[in-house]
This record gives structure tokens, sequence and C-alpha cells, in this order.
DNA sequence: TCATTAAATTGTT
DNA sequence: AACAATTTAATGA
């Protein structure tokens, strides 16, 4: 079932933990807060799940409770180009939601997650009464461009161990990603498909930055030790 | 709560 | 790609 049909037959509202942990809430008044949260509606996505699909007009701006999305393309070749993982406090679509145009871009779920939908509505409501939220999603764009400057670096990398090293810096971004916190819970095959490589290879990969002191691995997850060394990696020997 | 079993994830070739 | 080893989750008394 697509996750439009999913969010309008699940209305049921969210506990207040969860209010909080969603990034802009806490930057609203008490009246805003109240409007946002009853328009708010959330649903669960399966492994493999598309959330939205390109061309399809935008009716939510979303973002990520828990689990772990997938953003990405296909190009007149067919084949499937991905963009960046979103791990949990991740929110996105904004640029579209304010053009009020069509995705273009596909999302989907790498495992099952929750995720949140605001209609674009009271989207475009929050901007036009709030300057707090306004500096959020100016933030949000501002911290996303750098991160997809970033990417186009690390495509024209091909040290393996230094592309996922700047892949897992990525998704540990503490601004767009607030939610992650210092474990990310992903499994070296997820990690495996966002950054285009095998699992063996990324298993080789995380096992040298440990070694570095810059992640410790953990089952069905990785824990950040130097955030800084993961994006500037020392220069490895070979 | 604990022991057993199934499933998921990781490490290695 | 396949396999063994390890960790977690699920089950049921």
């Amino acid at each position: 079932m697509p996750l439009e049909t999913a969010l309008h037959e699940r209305r049921r509202p969210l506990t207040e933990g969860e209010l909080l942990a969603i990034p802009w809430m806490r930057l609203l008044t008490q009246d805003e807060r109240e409007r946002a949260a009853t328009d708010l509606k959330i649903a669960e996505a399966d492994p493999g799940e598309t959330l939205c699909r390109t061309g399809r007009p935008v009716t939510y701006w979303f973002g990520v409770i828990d689990g772990l999305l997938k953003m990405s393309t296909d190009n007149a070749q067919g084949q499937t180009i991905t963009y960046t993982g979103i791990p949990p406090g991740g929110w996105f679509g904004e640029g579209t939601a304010l053009k009020r145009e069509a995705y273009r871009y596909n999302i989907q779920a790498l495992r099952k997650s929750r995720v949140a939908g605001l209609h674009v509505d009271t989207f475009h409501w929050l901007l036009d009464h709030s300057i707090a939220f306004n500096r959020f999603v100016m933030n949000q764009l501002n911290e996303r461009l750098a991160q997809f400057i970033a990417a186009r670096e690390i495509d024209r990398m091909n040290n393996p161990d230094v592309r996922v090293a700047r892949s897992l810096a990525a998704l540990f971004n503490p601004v767009l990603y607030p939610g992650v916190g210092e474990v990310l819970r992903i499994t070296q095959q997820e990690l495996a498909y966002l950054v285009g490589l095998s699992r063996q290879r990324v298993n080789e990969a995380l096992n040298t930055l440990q070694a570095q002191g810059s992640i410790a691995v953990e089952y069905g997850g990785l824990r950040v030790l130097d955030l800084g060394a993961l994006r500037t990696p020392s220069p490895m020997r070979q």
C-alpha cells in the first residue's frame, strides 16, 4: 500500500515523547504546535516499500521517526542512482513542498520504518506564521546543499574505505538527522546498498575505520567515536 | 523469568 | 556467492 494511502487511514495521534523528538516541534508556539500535531500522521513502511515516486504530486512533507530510508532516482538508462540514506530525525521534500511541485525522487524504506507526514497546506501555514520554522527550513536546505556537494566529492573517490567513511559522516550529521545520536542503527548490508559497494567490502572498510578509532562496530549498528575523522580521514597506506 | 529455538547479522573464504 | 559463527528476537512454560 502506498504511504499516502496509509497516512490517510491511520490518524492516531503521536505520543508526547514522539512529538518532542521531532526537531522543529519545539521551535513552535503552543498554538502552532497544536495545529501541527493535529495534522501530523504516522505510518509504518515495510522494507522495500516505496513512500513516494518521481512525478507524483506532493501532499506531505516527510520525516523519519524511526528506521532508514533511501533517496534515489532512475535515469534514462534504467539504472538506479542512490543519492542518500535518511536516518531518524531527517525531514525531506521541503524543496518540492515549497513550490508545490511533483516529487523529483523516489523514497524507499530500507527496513521497517515509522514515517511522519505533515500536509503541505499545514507546512505552508507554518511558513506563513512562524519565523522559527522558516529558520529551521532555511537551515535544513543549506545543510543539505553542503551535504550534496560533499556527495559529489565522495563519488570521485576510488578508495572504498574513504567512501564508506564519508557516507557515514553524512548519516551522522547532527543537524539533518538529530534522531541518530551516538549510535546509528544500520546493518552492513543496508550501508552497502547506500554506498554502492559489496557487503564484504563495506565490512572490510568498517573494520579499518574501527582500527583507526573513528567508529565502533556493533551488532546491527555503528557507534561514532570521532566524527571529524570520518569527515576528513587520514590518508591510508597502500 | 528463564531456557529453547528461530531469525538476523556478521566474519571469512 | 556461500558458509560458519555470533547476536538478537520470539516463543512458551
